[in-house]
DNA sequence: ACCTGAACACCGTTCAAGT
DNA sequence: ACCTGAACACCGTTCAAGT
């Protein structure tokens, strides 16, 4: 990885894409124009291409804060003593930010498949895996979670409820009505 | 409804176009060029839009013989002793064919929010949500399913389970191991 | 080293002209 | 009554020219 600092212009245009990105994706959902987000960030399309060659590695850098903050959680979560709590709770986080913006739980599931396996997305997507998988297998080890499921199947139906949240009037109270329903599906016996 | 019988080469444009929509969505998803379809089918693009207003206009067209069996399957299944059966029965059916063409879950989904209710998807997607209601009554009555359980979140949840079977090796595998976790959620007790 | 914007390809959608 | 395809608008993507 190359780590020289960036001209201060590239700098510049580089924080204005991934602010301006948020704001257009937020409106128009991951399918937002490239041309307008160049546009409104006043920067010419060539220069958005330089940075991000992908709408992914573009939503990648919008995603960035919120998935590390999704990892750190989850680290957090593994010292409490509850593993089945801990496992609830992170997956209620986890939905509570899926609905915005609209597309990102579809953008997930297809980031698990093997074909973006080198993609910023899909790195995102193995590494938010594995922490889902950490708190999962305490939860198993604890013997509150049935042992067969398993963390990419888990994901993917998480991502699946965020999907089906999205067109909701209150995707939130959705998403954790769904969570209620699948987490009795989860449990032992 | 206007019932005249349509000029014969219009009908002959009619019934070409959803062949050859069927192919292109089976082969790109619900996404498909739509420009594409009718140079494909031999007609103008004006005739496509003439016959299908909308892309949705023409996925419905496409989409209109499995719909109608699963509202006839539906049917059948009411007339079966075991309520819960039937209900399982009738949710595997629908999403052994959810998978394809790819986009159809999703679409579905949309189907079913109110600014879809006068469009030929949402009255479909309102039939389906029917169907599915008096099934699920019935497994309500008979004490095997949660009385809290509501026809649209449970047809949301079953399609999002299409969404995440979509990008999988194996859809049908997939569809039914998460049904039966989301059916585990949903029983009584 | 980075930026710009014109250029090209592609797609959705409309509509004047044709039969 | 229906069809055609040119025309327009919009978007993604590349790249030659510029600083």
């Amino acid at each position: 990885m190359d780590t020289r600092p960036m001209r201060a212009d590239a700098r510049r245009n580089y924080e204005r894409l991934i602010t301006t990105a948020r704001t257009a994706f937020m409106e128009h959902g991951t399918g937002a124009s490239l041309d307008d987000i160049a546009k409104r960030a006043g920067v010419g399309s060539g220069t958005l291409y330089r940075h991000f060659p992908t709408r992914d590695a573009l939503l990648h850098a919008v995603l960035r804060e919120r998935i590390d903050g999704l990892l750190a959680h989850a680290d957090e979560l593994t010292a409490r003593p509850d593993a089945e709590e801990a496992l609830g709770r992170w997956l209620r986080t986890y939905l509570a930010g899926a609905a915005t913006p609209r597309g990102t739980s579809t953008v997930i599931i297809e980031a698990m498949s093997a074909e973006w396996a080198d993609t910023g997305l899909g790195a995102a997507a193995a590494a938010i895996c594995d922490a889902l998988g950490r708190l999962l297998e305490r939860a198993q080890r604890a013997g509150a979670i049935r042992a067969e499921i398993d963390p990419r199947d888990l994901l993917r139906l998480t991502n699946a409820i965020g999907v089906a949240s999205e067109r909701t009037p209150d995707p939130g109270a959705y998403a954790d009505r769904m969570l209620a329903l699948l987490f009795d599906g989860l449990r032992t016996g």
